[in-house]
DNA sequence: CCATTTATTCTCTAAATGAGTATAATTTGG
DNA sequence: CCAAATTATACTCATTTAGAGAATAAATGG
């Protein structure tokens, strides 16, 4: 699953007019003090990206050059995300198509020093509705839900509202609704398609009661990051993959803290103490924390072990043994 | 999750020399008698595909027009894939980079009549090794256990020797390992790696021993066609996607069939309708079957309304309640 | 009517989950 | 040095879910 590139298609005659020029873009994630953050370029409004060359060997080295040349920092999990290829959703036009394929890369923060543009930036700075760790953020009661109510009743006839109202309430949990920490992408395109985000509103005159939510980024990062947050937040659930994020020796809490970073949730400590003990995760160093107050904790590494041993979770299919 | 797309970056000067040809390329799966199809073209060994032209609206679009010219078939639902590149893996070379952007696509076999190019054809027939639904096919045994065994003869030493046993054990269940439906593009990839699949010996001369492993297909679509059945085959676990692939009403057993045929395995009766039931995933239409023998079964619809409104399965992190 | 076939409903046990409570090992303020 | 305070770790208990199979129901074909 981390490895996958190839060419296809028998000689067919070049098709110059239609070629397109691809970019490479990458949501890099790192978790330092409870924060999760993304690696940003520019004014910090933007993910490393650019294109794809013919010196590259691949889309993954394509990938991994950008972001070591804009950021000097280098990769090490990464996996595909998603391809975009909308022409409306970038602010100008252009005649030639842009594909941007986009990477997910799970890292620390540390990792090379010396002076460089890159800037690491708390997720939750351009999604502040997202962060439920305290509690559902205000910003969604005093601001969100207001204008999405005034979205809904944009529509003049009720199944047209309703049919927006429900959309609403499941992606942000209105009418006493779970949430659902996985929907940020559905969430940020609501918003987008309700003009609460600035960059819905780019094409448009300059409407000085929006934008409102969040910080927004160059064309449609924002986006991918929203992809990129909720792909994560999903995969967190059945596969190791928040060990890329820690360092070689943590302790339960730290663990703890960082999945509830990512999830933007809090957990519950010993239930997810047995989770990790029963899946056999991880293994004591032997070491245990100095620093801290009350009782030290045991220190200890992930079991790198497993990622052979149990490729994947279960089944979820009643089987039958026959 | 269904439609996703998006042009991005801002006005950097048009990199002509790096432009690439972007293909467009379908894996559209159906499953008719217990069979789990796949639509080819050609000589029944390609996938149907096109380039992602500027007349295209979106990359959706584009690969729907290209499907239907190509085989009369009209798409319903659709997801994306994945995105390849390698230039190692297409037989010839070019001067210029090539994209695929490959989609799954779930519908019914029948649908649009008149005479077509169009050809159903069984996913096992180019992947023998994963039908278990009569235990394991004797390819496994006969051909691929031996064939694996001299591939990881050919290391020298034992840590290497190990590594690749482990890696063709996990894949294919050796070693009283379960078996797991879901891998199914690690075995190819190893199939490839061992050169037990066609493809794999494309630019080498013709060795006659080989090659074994089912029809292949052109350029890299073998591959392509395991990336899609391996994320159906983990895709009907968490989300209710077999019902795309279901007439408007169905028994119990068509439903388990349906899924046993895109799993390769089977299914717990049983336990099967209590699973289904108690996701209140359907409902009674009233009828009943009438052209079986035994006991008529009644027959069932889809609560489309389950999109809406359970969007999603359950957390699976243990969630504190403050 | 009886054997056969398929459908549907139950039962029973073992695991996994949700929610708390209890106990252990430290540090810190007096 | 002792009593909070603080964090870590271990247990408990009820509830749900999953795995496996038995029992019952409703047809068909002689």
């Amino acid at each position: 699953m981390q490895d996958q590139t190839a060419a296809t298609r028998k000689g067919r005659p070049p098709a110059k007019a239609h070629d397109a020029h691809v970019d490479l873009i990458a949501v890099v994630v790192a978790v330092t003090d409870q924060e999760p953050s993304v690696l940003t370029v520019g004014q910090a409004n933007a993910l490393p990206s650019g294109p794809f060359e013919l010196g590259h060997r691949s889309l993954q080295s394509g990938l991994r050059a950008w972001v070591e040349q804009q950021t000097g920092h280098q990769l090490g999990y990464i996996e595909q995300l998603y391809t975009f290829a909308d022409r409306d959703r970038i602010g100008e036009q252009r005649q030639q198509r842009v594909i941007s394929i986009s990477y997910l890369a799970l890292t620390r923060a540390e990792h090379a020093a010396g002076p460089s543009k890159r800037a690491w930036r708390s997720w939750y700075d351009f999604f502040p509705w997202e962060d439920h760790r305290s509690g559902a953020p205000p910003v969604i009661a005093d601001t969100l839900l207001p204008r999405l109510l005034a979205w809904v009743d944009e529509r003049d006839h009720d199944p047209l509202k309703r049919e927006r109202w429900q959309r609403a309430a499941i992606a942000f949990g209105f009418d006493g609704r779970d949430w659902n920490e996985e929907l940020v992408l559905q969430r940020y395109e609501l918003l987008y398609e309700a003009a609460l985000v600035e960059e819905a509103t780019r094409g448009s005159e300059p409407n000085k009661s929006l934008p409102i939510s969040g910080i927004s980024m160059i064309a449609d990062h924002r986006r991918i990051l929203a992809t990129g947050i909720a792909r994560l937040r999903s995969k967190i659930k059945y596969r190791p993959v928040v060990f890329e994020l820690m360092p070689p020796a943590f302790t339960f809490l730290q663990l703890q803290r960082t999945v509830e970073a990512l999830s933007g949730r809090l957990v519950h400590k010993p239930n997810f103490r047995r989770l990790i003990e029963q899946q056999e995760l991880v293994e004591e160093t032997g070491e245990t924390t100095a620093d801290t107050v009350g009782r030290p904790a045991k220190l200890f590494r992930f079991r790198h072990a497993v990622l052979d041993e149990r490729v994947v979770a279960g089944t979820k299919l009643p089987l039958s043994r026959a």
